[in-house]
DNA sequence: CGTCCGCCTGGGAGCGCTCCCAAGCTTTTC
DNA sequence: GAAAAGCTTGGGAGCGCTCCCAGGCGGACG
């Protein structure tokens, strides 16, 4: 027997209507009737059809999840593990389908298409490069968007992001309560604005501690251990050697660690390293970690509920006027490759 | 101006039916008509609403991936990747939606929703673990369903698969065409059919040449780097030292090609390394692996493609009598790890 | 005791398509 | 040259919901 919202009713002993206002938990249905309806749903492990609720309702109640880098990347970043998760998890709370919109045609073609095939009722869109010529069209069109990150300028658009200055800043203001002055950084690949904000927060902290470091010690990686690594090796090469790195994710962090390892140093003996993003792989390397608290599955799940709110809620999405910016603070995280242990000047680093 | 097919209609001169036929190619129009139609709907870059297509014709063109594996698995082996890619493909062409039905919540309850909300026409089901407690149900529903990889004894399901145990087989035959005789191998997770036949492949090819292994050349990984690395060290402590090694996967190879090179040795001139899956870092690796070519991404596309012909035609899907299982021939890739070079040995090896 | 206002409930009118049948027109066939 | 058999084309009848309005019912109020 094919079930429908009419086969329920006339089990339930009432009208289509009624049970669609118990399925939607709308009000003004008597407590005996409502429970009289669920019963017979579950009873008949009914779930409404949803092409149906999508025509009738002008909503399909699926959000897209746009991470405008190639599958390689996605699929090799856990980063993004931990971002839909986050995401997945707050629509599955509130009834929404979560969409990857994998990036798999050439990007005209598929921006496109997410713009015009409007089966998502809005999107997401995860942290994109600056020069990407096609997240602008993303942004002018009237689709319900929220950002994860930012992008400078853009204070039109809804965000949630983490402090990454600021993460970066209590990274190596660690280090420099640590003692360590000669304080070379590993960035991330610097078309990213998180890359840009992290080493802006590490210069920051240096210069207000008066120091300016010298153009060799800000090395540029990509965000693999690989790149760190050889960032690294760059470094050693420098005179004066640094005596701590901030890298600013917790892979570069373990790569440099295995090149200062190569070359016969310690860690943080020699050389104290600094990571970013609290990752499952910074509390089991050798020596375990210290590294900045990147909350991601918290910034996906605020980022979709953020986004379901506006769509519940049109009126106030509408109004371009309080536009949120949800900015999650970063927190320090002390493990032993900054060295704080050896050193024992344990000062007020944290609060 | 809100666009629907009826509106296009009165645009291009013609009637909804006209315009459905057009779009959905269907045949008995015009050249003539056809043709102005699709101006019209190229002009106005015009999509038809997914929900309405969806109900009024039964099926949503969308196709759900199951990967019963957890997300940290799913983004972490680049296999996934591939196969996605594989299927989108697939999907694309045809004008289909790929999903990927990512299994967050407990296993149980995710299972029960996936087959009851058809909001998807049928399932791809990518390699579950033997003991998944949940697959049955998944195969007992008459959902239409491909399945990536097999399940011993389930004839019944159309699959797509690699030729697993011939490719493991290629792989042993190959190192015993170069001479090695104590050749061990590290296998995959044993609870994952794959892992299992690329096992039989490599104790069917030694038994052929009339060799038995000792139990202490067969040992256990989880396709990752690192336990490579650890069941690479395991079999150095073991002599007779094997002079050969098949890994059944290119990421367990490279570890194990780190171990001997860990302990002071050479490959291929101390021990001789083969892979399997031909994955872009066997190609880089150090030195170049010699593997099983795994035509992952073409598996994917294949799947997709019969499970949308199914879909297409369900007269002959009903039939039980005509279960597709497509298998496709695995390659040998030689490239230096096997010692090939070395030996000289070029005998009809490969073919 | 009648009126008004709330809470419930039922059913009509679509949402934008696909499917199907019938009507018009053109071609074939004997 | 008329009937039969194509091609095209148009429009009705839903698909299973949501939205909205109208009506029934009860209690609070004057």
């Amino acid at each position: 027997m094919k079930m429908t919202l009419e086969e329920i009713a006339r089990l339930a002993g009432c009208s289509r209507s009624t049970v669609s206002r118990v399925i939607n938990h709308g009000p003004n249905v008597r407590a005996e009737t409502r429970e009289r309806v669920w019963k017979v749903i579950r009873e008949h492990d009914f779930q409404p059809n949803l092409a149906a609720r999508a025509l009738a309702g002008r909503r399909s109640r699926v959000i897209g999840l746009v991470i405008p880098q190639p599958l390689s990347t996605i699929f090799t970043d856990p980063y993004f593990s931990m971002l839909i998760q986050g995401c997945a998890t707050a629509c599955d709370e509130r009834g929404y389908y979560l969409m990857l919109s994998l990036v798999l045609r050439q990007a005209d073609d598929t921006y496109r298409w997410l713009i015009r095939a409007r089966h998502m009722d809005g999107l997401l869109l995860a942290p994109p490069l600056l020069d990407d010529p096609f997240v602008p069209h993303l942004l002018d069109k009237h689709l319900p968007l929220v950002m994860i990150g930012r992008i400078p300028g853009r204070t039109d658009i809804a965000s949630v992001n983490v402090d990454n200055v600021k993460g970066a800043s209590l990274a190596t203001q660690h280090l420099l309560n640590l003692g360590y002055r000669r304080i070379a950084t590993i960035t991330g690949v610097l078309n990213l604005v998180g890359a840009i904000d992290r080493l802006e927060g590490y210069l920051c902290a240096l210069r207000k501690a008066g120091i300016e470091p010298p153009p060799e010690y800000i090395q540029e990686g990509d965000w693999s251990e690989m790149s760190g690594k050889r960032a690294m090796e760059r470094l050693l090469q420098f005179r004066p050697r640094p005596d701590a790195v901030f890298a600013a994710s917790d892979s570069m962090a373990i790569g440099a660690i295995k090149a200062i390892q190569a070359a016969g140093l310690k860690v943080p003996d020699d050389i104290a390293v600094v990571g970013f993003d609290d990752m499952p792989s910074a509390a089991i390397a050798d020596p375990p970690l210290t590294t900045i608290h990147h909350p991601i599955e918290k910034i996906g799940f605020l980022a979709a509920a953020t986004l379901i709110e506006k769509l519940e809620i049109p009126a106030t999405s509408m109004s371009e006027t309080n536009v949120q910016h949800i900015v999650l603070p970063a927190r320090l995280v002390i493990r032993m490759s900054c060295g704080q242990a050896l050193r024992c000047s344990a000062e007020s680093a944290v609060t």
